[in-house]
DNA sequence: TGACATTAGTGACCGAGTGTGACTAATTCG
DNA sequence: CGAATTAGTCACACTCGGTCACTAATGTCA
């Protein structure tokens, strides 16, 4: 990204690449990629363009055009640091001069996006997935925005059906639930899991099986939202926090 | 705001300022402010700073300043706007120039701001509050982000007690619900209503009644949260939207 | 002045939704 | 073959939320 050739193919990029004029820029556009590997989130991160920056490491980002609008722009970015475009893409935060830019940007909008397990990062080592228990140091701007960005997607969580945009399109109901507890921080139990999904009519089962080691094999299925439940609720004051 | 001098004063300031300087700026700050007449809500507009604006109205807006952080410059602009500062702020979204902008900034950031009700507009003419369904012709972007707020606020609701941000300091629990129903844009049940709000406890009884009209006095209450009703539910897949 | 309208506030019922444990099913491993 | 492991379902108890019905306290008006 920034001054680097946007090769659209997914790898081959040199890895010995020209070193980016370093510019200022007033506004910045930043992405924040989220895949799960395991039983943890992970965040895409890439070298730090800047061999004097204070971090090795830093989020995708690119100074913003004024002939581009910002979401665009986003998705440029994810495609350039990641070789394939996000699931799934949403605008997080803006933020301003009082935490240190890798690019020295005085404000910057962050936008976080969802890539579906598996997806790899491009070869030549300028990227990787980092746990986020385990993330060097970076920008504290950028630092920042990773956490936004969580507390976004978890917000998000209850209101539009994100967690199938971090699975692969056939997925069984264990990698399901997995995902969601994985963004929600704690276990769920399967049976209400299960029946709170059957209601819901989100998925639909496909004539396919997959045993993953021992255990009975499991049903794969496929996110087919169905009908619009308008359950009209109450207002619930208790989950406020 | 812009280039009218900041007093402090909620009133008193003179009708006829000085015409602003017109310059273009890249990035904007934008502040929807929003408060409750009766059984609807409000927004603040104030009059084109720009003679030769296409619009006589917009939002309260300001250039940002690259020694100020984003929400410093919310409240101010708020405050300049309003003669008094809001009650709760929060950043909306961020847009692009896709959408005209009265200053014709390349970039805008919206905040949203609630304003308890009873708080009038600076005496003068220059800003007035106006009914969500009978806003006047505003640039295109300005209109957006007034959507953007009220979908934010409504996202809000059930994530933070902002509600208690558009009542006076005491209030009955008709209004309360009031205020409720105004921002769901549905009626809500009165047992059902107060049973919630009684099993969170958010709000106290004081020893004062108050009788509007006819009909029995409504006792009124304080906002003063106690416990944190820590409950544990489930994946609710079925209000997903 | 007394019936009535109006607004405030509470109690109780019932069905839907949720937490939980226990069960069956199908596979791998030893 | 049996134990271990993972998938999937059922049933029970309990809570929560929608609704109706009732009481309470005031103003209005004949």
């Amino acid at each position: 990204m920034r001054d680097r050739p946007q090769t659209t193919a997914p790898a081959g990029r040199p890895a010995v690449a020209a070193r980016p004029v370093i510019r200022r820029a007033l506004l910045s556009v930043d992405v924040v990629l989220f895949t799960p590997h395991g039983r943890r989130l992970t965040v895409l991160l890439v070298r730090a363009a800047d061999p004097r920056a204070r971090e090795r490491w830093e989020l995708p980002w690119d100074a913003a055009r004024t002939d581009e609008a910002l979401d665009v722009a986003a998705a440029r970015i994810a495609r350039s640091a990641l070789g394939a475009g996000a699931a799934w893409t949403r605008q997080v935060v803006a933020s301003g001069g009082d935490q240190r830019h890798p690019g020295e940007t005085e404000f910057s909008i962050a936008y976080l996006g969802l890539v579906p397990a598996g997806t790899p990062p491009p070869v030549g080592g300028e990227a990787s997935w980092f746990p986020l228990d385990e993330i060097p140091p970076v920008a504290p701007r950028h630092r920042a925005m990773v956490d936004s960005a969580l507390g976004m997607l978890r917000l998000e969580l209850d209101q539009s059906p994100v967690a199938f945009r971090l699975l692969p399109p056939t997925f069984t109901l264990s990698q399901l639930q997995e995902v969601y507890e994985v963004l929600l921080g704690r276990k769920l139990h399967k049976a209400s899991f299960r029946r709170a999904l059957h209601a819901a009519w989100l998925v639909e089962p496909i004539d396919e099986w997959r045993s993953e080691g021992r255990g009975r094999p499991a049903q794969l299925f496929r996110y087919a939202p169905k009908k619009r439940r308008t359950s009209r609720r109450g207002v619930r004051f208790d989950l406020l926090g």
